[in-house]
Formats: C-alpha cells, structure tokens, sequence
DNA sequence: GATAGTTATCGTCATAACGACGACAAAGGA
DNA sequence: TCCTTTGTCGTCGTTATGACGATAACTATC
C-alpha cells in the first residue's frame, strides 16, 4: 500500500445484494448457492468482489445486471456495511451490501446469465422475521435482516413501494406490495384515499386495466414526490 | 490474500467520524486539523484506519474514545462507507463512515486526548446545508452532508434527539436539539403536548431544575421507545 | 421588593388525518 | 343471470395537529 503506513492492513471489498422482489403476492429474495468453499453449497446472497478502479456502488450494479439481468427499472442504494474480522474465513474480507428492489415476477431466476459464477439461483421466500427457511452462508441472515427491515422502513415514508410494480401500476398493486413487505392486511378505502391524496405520489396516466380482475382500475405512474407526508402508518404488531 | 481469488484487489479501510454536538444552541461537528499530506491544514473528519482484528465499528468506538475522550453517553451507528477508486490520492481507501452524537458541550476539543496522532481539534458550525464553511479534506463534505441529513431524518421517528442532551434533560432542551438540528423553531406547547403524551417516549425524573432560567422545568429520562409513532413532523422548508 | 424577562405548562379551537366501515360500480366466471 | 372479485366514493367518530391565549414560577434588575 504504498503512501500509506505500513500498519495499515489490506482487505478485501465486496458488494453483496439483497434483491428483493414479490412471488405470488409475498415476499422474496434472490439467492445463490456457493458452487464453492467455504459454505460450499449453501445459498448466499449475491455479490462479488469489488474490482479494480470501481466503486463499490458500481460492483453492484455490475453483479445486479449479471444476476438479474435487469438494468434499469431497478432501484439499488446502499444498505450497510460489515466488516467483523471472522465472517470470512478465508480471511478479511469485508462487505457493502446493497438493497435493490425489482419489480413483482420480474427476472426470474431461470433467465439466469450463463456462464455466471453462481451455479443456481433461485427467489427463496423471507418469513416475516425477515430470514429464510434455509440457513444463509456468511453473515448474509443478519444482512437480508437489515434489508428487509430497511425496506419495511422506507415504505413509511417513501415513494419506494412502486419499485417493487411495473412501470404503471393500479393502487390494488400498490397496496399488495405493503401489504406483502410488512406483512398485514391494510383496508383498501382507507389506502385508496390516502395515496391518491398525497399530492406528488402518484401521477395519473388515465387509463385502465382489468389485469387483476375485477372491477377496472384506473393506472398510475410515481409521482415526483419522493418522500410522503404524512407518511403511511404501519400497524402495530399485535405480539 | 490467502484462500481469495488472485485478481481480489486489496483496499485500506478507514473509520471516519461525523460526530455532532451542540455549542450554544447550533449544530457543530469535531474536525482535525491534517498535520500531513494529502490535504495537508485542511479540516477533515476525525477518524483512523481499522486495525488487524478489528472491526469497523470497534474502530470507529476506539477513534472516538480518542478524540473526545467519551466512552459511554454516545449515540454511534453507522452511517454508510465511501468507496469511490479515486476519493484519496494516496491509493484505494474505503471509507465506513459513522455518525456520533454527543450531548451539547460535552468533550469541548481543549480536553483533547495528548499524543494523538490529530493537532489541532475544533468544533465546526454546520450550516443549514449540512457544510462547514471552510472546506473539508476528501470528499468528508459529503460525507458530513449525509450525516446531518441522516441525523435530521432520524430525528422525526426516533428518540435520538435525546442522545444530543445530558442523562436527565427538560422539555424545553430536547426542544432546542430539534430547533438547531433541523434549523426550525417548533412551538414550545405543541411540542410539550406531543413529546409528553407520546407513551414510552419520556419517562419522568420527578424532579425539576431551574438550570435553563425561568420556570422550574420537570426532569426526564429516555423512555423505553425507541421510535415514535406517529413521528414529530418536520415543518416545510420555506424555500 | 416590585417589576420585567424568561421559560414551562395547561387549555382552547378549528382543521386535518385516521381507522372502521357501508355502499355501489364494473369487470369475469359459474 | 348471479356470484365473486376488485375498485372507488362516502360517512362517522376519534385522534392528532397547528396556531395561539393564559398562567405559573423562576432570575435579574432597578
């Protein structure tokens, strides 16, 4: 490491994804599993070491598009960072996870890029603790943890919910996003009046679609609001 | 970088600090004084590279200890990490910046740490834009930005301003964190009426003090809630 | 010791927002 | 045709909010 002091030890960069979509209605993430040592087997999180001249914002937008194979219509922002000397054991390696949301049955996993490190990939379902059924490799449970947890935050207050819908989106679409995301049940009258009241969230396109049964329903684009106030209350858990 | 792959490029990982307090009422951060290039009697964060066996965090505590003096009494959370190839001439250093808030006059720089690798230590006025007004060294403008932005965000849904105020604090000096933090004068009734009828937020003394002037003002603790629902709204920005 | 200044605290009132619903509309499927 | 599903508009009582008046209790000052 030259210019810097010797006591300075080196480590390694990663950039790892929790990439959360909606199956069915509820909600998922993108997982890989290890084709090798250590946690040979396991399924982990995406990501990959950050490479030469690259930020660590950009190995994942890199490892997004090798994953998915979505480039835009993705939001991605950065979630946390862990650097606990013992999570790798092969030595210091140090991870900025990402948070990236992707619209509903988007990018499934079989249109998976060959040739990819990953030798399978697949949507594992998140229990309402934010974890898997299958124990994650790494420290990647506590990460999903925060993601999701950070995910189930913004909702609140952000404009995020229409990153998990497609381009255009009903309100009915919207609100199965929360209610899949915090795991309730919202009323929809009372989502219906609060959205399209908040001024700036939701653009009218001022058509309709039948795509979800029922009655039609009229389609909305985001709003240039990007935050909501006041914002969307989230239910008391009743435990 | 043993067990790795060969082409894993090797970074230097730093623990930079935003660490906000309040000096008579306004919003300051603790900057040092760089005694060598790059960047040389330019202000920047305070903050240190993370040792062997260390994790970010544990460095970011260490580094605080060091600069002010205080263990315990603060509020230190991670705040997000800095990767860009290029935001330090000397070579590829991330950046995991952390965010520390430490009760109004607390830690005055004077009663800096001697033999510490820092020469001069300051309080900095922030301004409403989350800048000081002499420029800061690498890209800690930015780095500052973000912590004030998250500082004031987290201020809305959560009991962190009291981290800004002693063990004990009144009504009114919780008041005035939010009035510097967010650079707004919020009603003395309406945020009494709110603070106070917010279950678990604020947990009484019993006692009072007399130490801001006027009427005796009763005394409170932290509450067991940690966040505050619904949240204290930040009035709109005039502009 | 009266008085002005400061801060704390309680109350009022109109308005806005919310939660829980009822009601009806407009599609598809049985 | 009827039933089910989903969407949308309203109603109503409760709660929260913003703006502000009024009073209480201390300190500093004349």
């Amino acid at each position: 490491m030259p210019g810097l002091p010797d006591a300075v030890v080196p480590v390694a960069l990663a950039a790892d994804l929790v990439v959360l979509t909606l199956v069915d209605g509820s909600l998922h993430v993108l997982a890989v599993r290890r084709a090798e040592a250590p946690f040979i087997g396991r399924w982990a999180l995406p990501g990959g070491f950050v490479r030469e001249g690259e930020s660590a914002q950009r190995a994942a937008e890199r490892e997004l598009a090798e994953e998915t194979g979505l480039g835009s219509r993705v939001h991605l922002e950065q979630l946390a960072s862990y650097s606990d000397p013992a999570r790798d054991p092969r030595g210091r390696v140090v991870s900025v996870a990402h948070l990236a949301l992707v619209p509903a049955d988007d990018a499934p996993p079989e249109a998976m890029r060959a040739g990819g490190d990953a030798a399978e990939v697949a949507w594992l379902p998140v229990t309402d603790d934010g974890s898997t059924a299958e124990p994650l490799a790494f420290d990647h449970a506590r990460i999903l943890r925060d993601g999701v947890e950070r995910a189930r935050a913004k909702l609140e207050y952000s404009a995020l919910a229409a990153a998990f819908c497609e381009e255009e989106f009903t309100v009915g679409e919207l609100r199965r996003v929360y209610d899949a995301v915090w795991g309730v049940r919202l009323d929809a009258r009372n989502f219906h009046r609060k959205v399209t009241g908040a001024r700036g969230f939701l653009d009218p396109v001022g058509t309709t679609t039948t795509r979800d049964g029922g009655r039609p329903a009229a389609l909305f684009r985001r709003g240039p609001a990007s935050t909501l106030n006041p914002p969307i209350t989230r239910p008391p858990e009743p435990d």
